[in-house]
RNA sequence: GGAGGGGUUCCCGAGUGGCCAAAGGGAGCAGACUGUAAAUCUGCCGGCGAAGCCUACGGAGGUUCAAAUCCUCCCCCCUCCA
């Protein structure tokens, strides 16, 4: 029984420290407070997120106690790093508003009612300084640059700035804070989840135990999913949006989605694997069943049936889709480009122009060549590329 | 505090008076081929009803017919010394 449980929380998790640990915590009896760090900046849960929530989920299945632990101090102090875009400091309500949209996401992969969500600024806002360098004394500079992105940068000679050497230990403190048996985050996290046993050790807490889950590549197949590379596919994105960010991801990352993502059996999953491999079954129709999945966990069997539906329609009968966005555009003389503009089909004329000299640019099944064509009142579809689309009426 | 190097378009990175909306690469977009896969090929890749004009090479001034390029001051980053 508790091998089998035990055997189950392991279930593609990268690395624990330690093993020993883990278990001398289950073996506790109790319910163990299990944390989780998420940043206030971008609200969107995305498929990367999913995969730590559902190894937050099996916790609370297994009876334990999962904290969400939202980063406001740190979101309220900004980011002032250099060049790269500067984060702005957020406002508590901005925070609240982000964590409620969280909270509502957060809910379609974990039991809402044991779900606790905390706020690092509920112990950070009244931390005197005093208290605060005693809780940097915990690391030295020469530990801190082996943190492999500081190191790296520093190699580089990119810069580096304080605050981003001290967020580690309040990210550790957080840790004192809850008091938390487990931290989990992905492998990326690893140095943050270490520094919070350091710094509970150095407040004579029992250290936590750390749990690192894969990270999942994005759309590009390149950078992990974040929503600052525009590589995600949100838990809130709509069906159709869903099932075709999905569709497009390589064929070689769809296994690794697979392995992380669905319910599939591993076994089950290499039988696929293998059937592909073997040319019995179409890549295309494997990913196409995983697009499923995913549209139908966010969304439900019917949402999902219907982008799978639409997916064929317009993508492989070249088909238009069912539902476009509706326009209702008045204008003198309804030149393309303009409509294009207007429509939100384009960011300007001068894409429109480019669009319609490559012949990307379709109106009413028509190709347009002519930059200056001008559209005759009433109703059009117009189709830029494979997959933008609208219902246009001209008044 | 001193000495030196550097800040170029989404990113990296060339450019040291006009030929520069600025090489090259990456990303992105579009087209061909396909399975909205990969690979490949082609084109586009600041804005503007587009002739031309406007905005852009850290910021502000200046020299010049002409400045990303030269001068002055300022801001920021990096390295070494202290």
């Amino acid at each position: 029984m508790f091998e089998a449980q035990l055997a189950e929380l392991k279930r593609g998790v990268v690395d624990i420290v330690s093993d020993e640990e883990f278990i001398a915590k289950l073996r506790k009896g109790r319910p163990l407070k299990v944390k989780v760090g998420f940043d206030p900046t971008a609200p969107d849960i995305h498929l990367g997120h999913t995969v730590v929530l559902q190894k937050m989920r099996q916790f609370q299945d297994a009876g334990h106690e999962v904290i969400c632990l939202i980063g406001d101090f740190t979101g309220m102090i900004g980011d002032p790093s250099g060049r790269s875009a500067t984060r702005p400091p957020l406002t508590r309500e901005e925070v609240l508003e982000n964590a409620k949209t969280y909270q509502e996401q957060v809910k379609k992969i974990l039991d809402p009612d044991k779900t606790r969500m905390a706020f690092n600024s509920q112990w950070m806002d009244n931390m005197v300084v005093a208290d605060f360098i005693k809780l940097t004394s915990v690391q030295t500079v020469a530990r801190m640059l082996e943190r492999d992105d500081f190191k790296k940068r520093f190699q580089q000679q990119h810069p580096i700035s304080i605050h981003e050497f001290l967020y580690p230990f309040i990210q550790g403190y957080d840790s004192v804070a809850l008091e938390a048996d487990i931290e989990m985050g992905g492998t990326d996290q690893v140095f943050n989840l270490l520094m919070g046993r350091e710094v509970q050790k150095a407040y004579g807490q029992e250290p936590q135990v750390i749990l690192t889950l894969p990270l999942l590549e994005g759309t590009d197949g390149i950078q992990k999913m974040s929503k600052s590379y525009n590589n995600y596919i949100g838990v809130d994105d709509d069906p159709s949006d869903m099932y075709g960010k999905v569709m497009s991801i390589s064929d070689e990352l769809m296994w690794k989605y697979y392995e992380l993502l669905s319910s599939l059996s591993i076994p089950q999953i290499e039988e696929m694997r293998t059937t592909v491999g073997e040319g019995t079954l179409h890549p295309m129709n494997a990913k196409m069943r995983l697009s499923y999945e995913m549209v139908e966990r966010f969304h439900g069997r019917d949402k999902a049936q219907a982008a799978q539906e639409g997916f064929v329609k317009v993508f492989q009968s070249r088909e238009l889709p069912e539902d476009m966005p509706e326009v209702a555009i008045r204008m003198e003389r309804p030149w393309v480009c303009a409509v294009l503009k207007e429509a939100g089909l384009v960011g300007g004329t001068s894409e429109a122009r480019r669009m319609i000299s490559q012949g990307a640019v379709h109106i009413d099944e028509e190709k347009i060549v002519d930059g200056e064509y001008v559209l005759p009142r009433g109703n059009h579809i117009i189709k830029v590329g494979k997959r933008r689309f609208a219902r246009v009426e001209i008044l």
